[in-house]
RNA sequence: GGCGCUAUGGUCUAGUGGUUAGGACGGGUGAUUCUCAGUCAUCAAACCGGGGUUCGACUCCCCGUAGCGCUGCCA
């Protein structure tokens, strides 16, 4: 229900991190709900680094932000604003609510503040202005405290929930600059909400507990409230908020383990939002057309890595070839398999097969693993492949038998394998899979892996050869076997 | 403890005052006359509890319970 329409154009979001840590899941999540609303309705999207807690604050963590929310494709059409840049339009605002007195100098040292009441009753609240002015004077440390009304209640709309309530005696007279003169987050954020024109506060339901109070300081600056809504949070499988301890949580650790980032994108959209019942797979253009804030979810979710590799294969599968290939090779020189220079122009033969094993990928981390012996002089083989191999006594003969007829194939080709194999299972009276699989474990020191015929191709007729020759020639080959598949 | 938010299969969720409560991940089974994967088909699996309101409640209201969040000179 849309009673009050806003003009699409006056849509103003923000994306308001701390440079404490690296852009997480819930982050992202945070950051896409609000790119995608913004989208929708041809708004505008600002990112706001809030780097006003000092001690915590690195410089290494926002230009990270930075770097995957562009990964990620949620470009920002307003900022970076640094809200360490803004000290004095903080000060200034702090310094009128000291002169209307709807804050006051608190000179407790930050150490006295035990009780849990103590922040309501706060003794500095009955100094006299001119006190506290000579007070500071003297060079007494103070902090300001924002004056908040102890009657009556405080209440909003939550664009998620329904009227959220609550009572002002439960609002302590919390601090608004620090004794070190910086600004705390309950008045940064309001007065940058304010000042950049934000009509939708989307962030997480951590946040709906401050709410309240930065209410009051909108009212308090005769500031124009925008409107909130409060998404819910994201956590681990044990229920409890989503952390490091849970695994991997930052965004630049799925970027390197090969996750695509529309498929990041997509999941994430479902995380707290459905479309409809059928709907799982969407593009970009997609999720901006359909996004709206009134299907998002009040219950918190758990994160599924499970589910988000799922959809990473889906999405590996989805794009195309030339696109695929690109993601691919550098996973390749990473791990040695192939040479820098051919990422720009790879052969036909490493196209061909990085595009066989691309059903069995869900991750591009996968790659190596499944493609390493085409690559490499010297396989190994893995234990299930050396059974595979020598478990049957006429193996041996039977691929000596297959070197022979192989070695006198002239083209090299699917169709030409195919029928080599057929002739000869016939004369031994075996089923296909008998010679199949030894042949494989043989070529490849695998049991799984691409077709045989185009793995043979792939591989192509020396290479093939000479493996299965150094089968029924050293069956010392035990000497490299490997503990497992993988 | 106080305050707030939330509650549909194991997980993400759709949905309605009367439905066989739908889909997806994960799991099971089968097909794809070579494996794995993929794809397709198929199966199992849910409305937190108690009171109301109502002819009728999973759906609306209240209470309870549980989970989570806040309760910082963190954000």
């Amino acid at each position: 229900m849309e009673n009050k329409p806003c003009p699409s154009d006056t849509i103003k979001v923000r994306f308001a991190p701390s440079p404490t840590g690296y852009l997480h899941i819930g982050g992202a999540r945070t950051a896409l709900f609000n790119w995608l609303f913004a989208r929708h309705h041809k708004g505008t999207f600002i990112l706001r680094i809030e780097d006003t807690d000092r001690e915590r604050s690195e410089d290494r963590f926002w230009k990270q932000i930075l770097e995957d929310l562009e990964w990620l494709g949620l470009n920002w059409d307003e900022g970076p604003i640094f809200q360490y840049d803004r000290k004095d339009i903080y000060d200034r605002y702090a310094q009128q609510l000291i002169q209307e007195e709807k804050a006051y100098h608190c000179f407790c040292a930050p150490k006295q503040i035990q009780d849990k009441s103590y922040n309501q009753k706060c003794p500095c609240g009955q100094i006299q202005p001119d006190q506290a002015k000579s007070k500071i004077a003297a060079g007494e440390a103070a902090s300001i405290r924002f004056r908040t009304p102890h009657e009556g209640n405080t209440e909003f709309k939550d664009l998620v929930r329904k009227r959220v309530s609550f009572d002002n005696k439960e609002i302590d007279d919390f601090i608004i600059i620090r004794s070190n003169g910086q600004p705390t987050y309950n008045l940064s954020v309001t007065i940058d909400d304010a000042l950049n024109e934000i009509t939708h506060v989307i962030r997480g339901d951590d946040h709906i507990s401050n709410t309240p109070k930065q209410i009051m300081l909108y009212q308090a600056l005769n500031f124009q409230i925008p409107q909130f809504v409060h998404i819910p949070m994201i956590m681990g499988p044990d229920n409890t908020r989503l952390s490091k301890r849970h695994g991997a949580t930052a965004v630049g650790e799925y970027r390197k383990k090969g996750y695509l980032p529309q498929a990041m994108i997509n999941y994430l959209a479902l995380l707290g939002w459905a479309y409809n019942d059928r709907q799982t797979i969407f593009s970009l253009p997609e999720l901006i057309e359909k996004f709206s804030l009134q299907k998002v979810s009040k219950k918190a979710a758990i994160f599924d890595p499970q589910k988000m590799e799922w959809m990473n294969g889906k999405y590996i599968r989805k794009i195309n070839d030339e696109e695929f290939i690109s993601h691919a090779l550098p996973y390749l020189s990473h791990a040695g398999l192939i040479s820098e220079d051919l990422l720009q122009e790879p052969t036909q033969d490493i196209k061909q097969i990085v595009l066989s094993v691309r059903d069995r990928m869900k991750l591009f981390s996968d790659l190596p693993e499944l493609v390493n012996f085409f690559f490499t002089k010297k396989i190994r083989y893995t234990e299930e492949a050396h059974e595979k191999i020598f478990s049957q006594p006429n193996n041996l003969p039977m691929l000596k038998e297959l070197h022979q007829r192989l070695e006198r194939l002239e083209t090299f080709d699917e169709e030409a394998i195919d029928t080599i194999f057929q002739e000869l299972i016939k004369e031994r009276g075996l089923k296909l899979g008998d010679l199949i699989h030894p042949v494989r474990s043989a070529v490849s020191g695998k049991t799984t892996g691409p077709g045989i015929f185009l793995m043979l191709v792939l591989l192509g007729k020396d290479r093939v050869l000479e493996r299965l020759e150094n089968i029924f020639r050293h069956t010392h080959i035990k000497a490299v076997k490997i503990k497992k598949d993988e």
